[in-house]
DNA sequence: TCTGGGGTCCTAGGACCC
DNA sequence: TCTGGGGTCCTAGGACCC
């Protein structure tokens, strides 16, 4: 059996561990440059505000009953940490999979056992953190991630829902779950199920693997099995280390001049870089891209992208914005207002395991060695002095691409000064 | 005036080869 | 009027997740 553990209104909930004033108001959390509603208390939910509903179209009357914080992912960041931390205390098979859920194995725990187990869990993880928790335990993900939901939904189960593959119970709640509300259905697969007259998870579970892998394809086919209760999702390795390194942000506000786009793209690039050379990675090349804001549809619309191949497999910041640079100048146009714009880092090889060119000379040895040695003080200067303490080039003031967010809560547990203003008042 | 960011996997289709 | 077949590799784009 596996268990989901998945966090109550994840960063509400965290906001409300060091604010108790937030419990019983309606609270939402925004996304970057407070445009959209990224996390909601059950009270705004109630309020019929939606996931992702941007912040500029909530009505008045709303706006002035909530509570909408900038969000802070330093602090989400460490909680998330910290709740894992105690899972690991209950199963040596914790897959941490988002910054808010868990997958938990509980495999060889013996099944009379495995609920009280997962009451325990979860009043520990409030104990110890703060962050009330869902847990949902079934023979497969899929199913899981159902008990989840149900575990949180009905109080009936007061957060702890055990579902099995067979049983009457599960025939019952999956004959009412709608397919769109299972993990890996939305709504391009929901509008084609339906025309195929498959509305419910049980229909999908009753359907021919062959044919749903015909019509569908191969993921499809596997949330079949995963339905019978025949585990066929693997999740990727969380610690393997990514094979693309994107950086991206809108604009605080629009722009068309050149020098804000570089200003933003070299920004990005550093911050790549940074993850890049965390993750002992080098890149082969790099892709910039620009866009326009798709949503003012009165204005002209421009989007661009472009692939810069690196003369050779590098994690060089100095590399990295010489390609960006390129790039950008190559798919910059005149008289748009940029929205926003970002780079990512392709084809990512080990740096252990790259192969040395035949022909490189001792000259580029040497210069390998002290561009690594170059990078690894810049990496330790920003990491022990504070971010940003060392860059290439500085952006100007008030620049255009600057994020905007107004509202953002102390980081109460990865900065002292910022936990000493709370007391402080 | 204001609509997030960072990932993964899969498939179709084009280029190319023999 | 007739115009092969089979394979690989790569990329773009769709769909989905949180």
């Amino acid at each position: 059996m596996i268990a989901l553990v998945d966090g109550n209104n994840f960063y509400v909930s965290c906001e409300r561990v060091f604010d108790p004033r937030l419990e019983g108001r309606p609270v939402g959390v925004l996304s970057n440059n407070d445009g959209c509603v990224v996390a909601r208390s059950q009270e705004l939910k109630a309020l019929g505000v939606a996931m992702g509903a941007p912040l500029h179209l909530l009505p008045p009357g709303i706006r002035r009953q909530a509570v909408l914080l900038s969000s802070n992912y330093a602090l989400y960041g460490d909680m998330s940490r910290r709740v894992n931390l105690v899972l690991a205390e209950f199963s040596p098979d914790v897959e941490f999979y988002s910054i808010d859920e868990s997958f938990v194995g509980l495999e060889g725990f013996p099944e009379h056992e495995l609920e009280a187990h997962c009451r325990r869990l979860r009043e520990t993880v409030r104990r110890w953190t703060g962050i009330p928790v869902g847990v949902g335990v079934a023979p497969t993900r899929v199913l899981a991630k159902v008990a989840n939901h149900l575990a949180k939904r009905e109080p009936a189960f007061e957060g702890v829902c055990l579902l099995d593959a067979d049983g009457p119970v599960t025939r019952r709640v999956l004959e009412r779950w709608p397919v769109t509300e299972l993990w890996g259905v939305a709504r391009r697969s929901g509008e084609r199920l339906a025309l195929m007259g498959i509305d419910t998870a049980w229909q999908l579970r009753e359907a021919n693997p062959q044919w749903v892998r015909s019509r569908f394809s191969v993921v499809m086919e596997r949330l079949v099995w995963e339905l019978r209760g025949r585990a066929s999702i693997t999740l990727d390795d969380m610690d393997a280390p990514r094979q693309r390194i994107l950086v991206s942000r809108s604009f605080g506000r629009l722009t068309g001049e050149f020098r804000d786009l570089q200003e933003a793209v070299r920004q990005h690039m550093g911050r790549a870089g940074e993850k890049l050379r965390r993750q002992g990675s080098l890149a082969r090349a790099v892709q910039v891209f620009v866009r326009t804001n798709p949503f003012q549809t009165s204005e002209p619309q421009y989007r661009n992208a472009v692939v810069v191949a690196l003369p050779g497999p590098s994690a060089d910041n100095r590399v990295l914005l010489e390609a960006a640079g390129r790039g950008l100048a190559a798919i910059y146009r005149k008289g748009y207002r940029y929205q926003k714009c970002g780079v990512m880092l392709l084809d990512l090889v080990d740096s252990q395991c790259h192969q040395l060119s035949l022909l490189e000379g001792s000259g580029q040895a040497v210069e390998r060695d002290r561009s690594q040695r170059l990078m690894a003080t810049l990496d330790r200067l920003n990491r022990d002095m504070g971010r940003d303490t060392v860059r290439f080039g500085l952006p100007r003031k008030d620049n255009a691409w600057a994020l905007r967010c107004q509202r953002r809560t102390p980081r109460y547990t990865t900065h002292w000064q910022e936990l000493m203003r709370v007391r402080t008042g």
